[in-house]
DNA sequence: GTGTATCAACTGACTGATCAATCGAGAGGA
DNA sequence: TCCTCTCGATTGATCAGTCAGTTGATACAC
């Protein structure tokens, strides 16, 4: 019975995996249940043993990775007061956390930075969650200008910035085309959040 | 008989509005040519006198739309020594002006900025177009370290770091769904630049 | 100024292909 | 005998692209 239920998850695990693989890769409407079935070895009857329709199963693939997310980002909360290199330093754990996430579940990630052409509510759940992200973020900066650690500004506006920063460089470090031979491609997560979080203090001049 | 000629490139015109804001607003898969000639007031065979398909008329919309971008973002390169101060104004007025052209063509600059999930070549020009633009903002920087104006560094990553700024608030101020009140959605392309360069130039502590 | 030939611009019903979703049947285990 | 899981052919809807035909303006002929 219970080795039944274990196979019957597999089962579910495996077609998502695959699902967001290509959903990724391929785009929602270019992504055929066929093609999902084909590369799982199964039938497409099988699909809709597991999942009620194309629909839900995307949603249910956002749904999961928003509450993963969002687990590695609002770590970054800072609660006591201390230095500038403390605020560098702890943001460059966060973005070195969220990166090196991102490399692990490079298709989830870019299914939901990058978004998906889809239905209303698919885009809906991928909007929401990239405002509870920013959300995170913004609360971290507000913390730290309370503790003085960051002049006092908007930080709404300065979220988005940071946010941007984000979106952009992992866009460009996992997601862009193989044909894209840049710069960031090559760095490690690390590298990367160090960079990053450069710019994020002191900006071209820092 | 130029009349009749200026009448056809009108029809043509006419076409091409009412896409890409379609496109825009609803993805390439989503925007059927029956939606387009509908709100065109044509037949759907008249659309098939003027584009050969569906992909061809993005394909032109994207290549006209680069090369007005680039037109506005190349007018940034920067020739003579100056101080920090001039570096400041001269990215805020190149800001504004791609703000103001984004605003006023919102429609295009969702399309390429934001993507279209759609054909390969279409996607491949649209990703041509931002590398365009990104080499747009390094050569204005590497200049700016050429003249010692801005300090030396690896200048690929600076421009993406800037680019992704820019794609960020762009999208957030022109692009966010119409429930998203945000702070940045409010400013004007002005202020939008002015914020925007103050953190490219000095970052969360400037 | 009346006939007629030409052609760009336009029409909309139709076709062929595609694909999400269904269904009835069946295998194998408890 | 029931239940879980699997199968794959079929269905019904959708949509890009086609095609045979219409319109109306211009040009040319007599």
């Amino acid at each position: 019975m219970i080795k039944e239920n274990e196979k019957s998850i597999d089962r579910r695990e495996q077609i998502i995996a695959i699902a967001i693989k290509l959903f990724a890769m391929n785009g929602y409407h270019k992504t055929k249940i066929s093609d999902i079935v084909r590369e799982a070895g199964i039938a497409q009857g099988t699909f809709y043993w597991y999942f009620k329709s194309k629909e839900s199963i995307v949603l249910e693939i956002i749904q999961s990775g928003q509450a993963q997310i969002l687990a590695v980002v609002s770590k970054g909360y800072r609660t006591s007061p201390g230095t500038i290199a403390d605020a560098v330093a702890s943001s460059e754990k966060l973005f070195e956390d969220l990166f090196t996430f991102s490399k692990g579940n490079r298709y989830l990630m870019e299914l939901i930075i990058k978004g998906i052409d889809s239905e209303e509510s698919i885009k809906h759940l991928i909007f929401e969650t990239r405002i509870k992200i920013e959300e995170a973020f913004k609360n971290n900066l507000k913390r730290a200008m309370e503790l003085r650690i960051l002049p006092e500004k908007d930080p709404s506006i300065q979220a988005a910035l940071v946010m941007s920063l984000m979106e952009g460089m992992l866009a460009r470090w996992l997601f862009g085309p193989v044909t894209y031979e840049s710069a960031v491609e090559e760095q490690s997560a690390n590298d990367l959040a160090k960079e990053l979080v450069k710019f994020e203090f002191f900006g071209l001049l820092g």
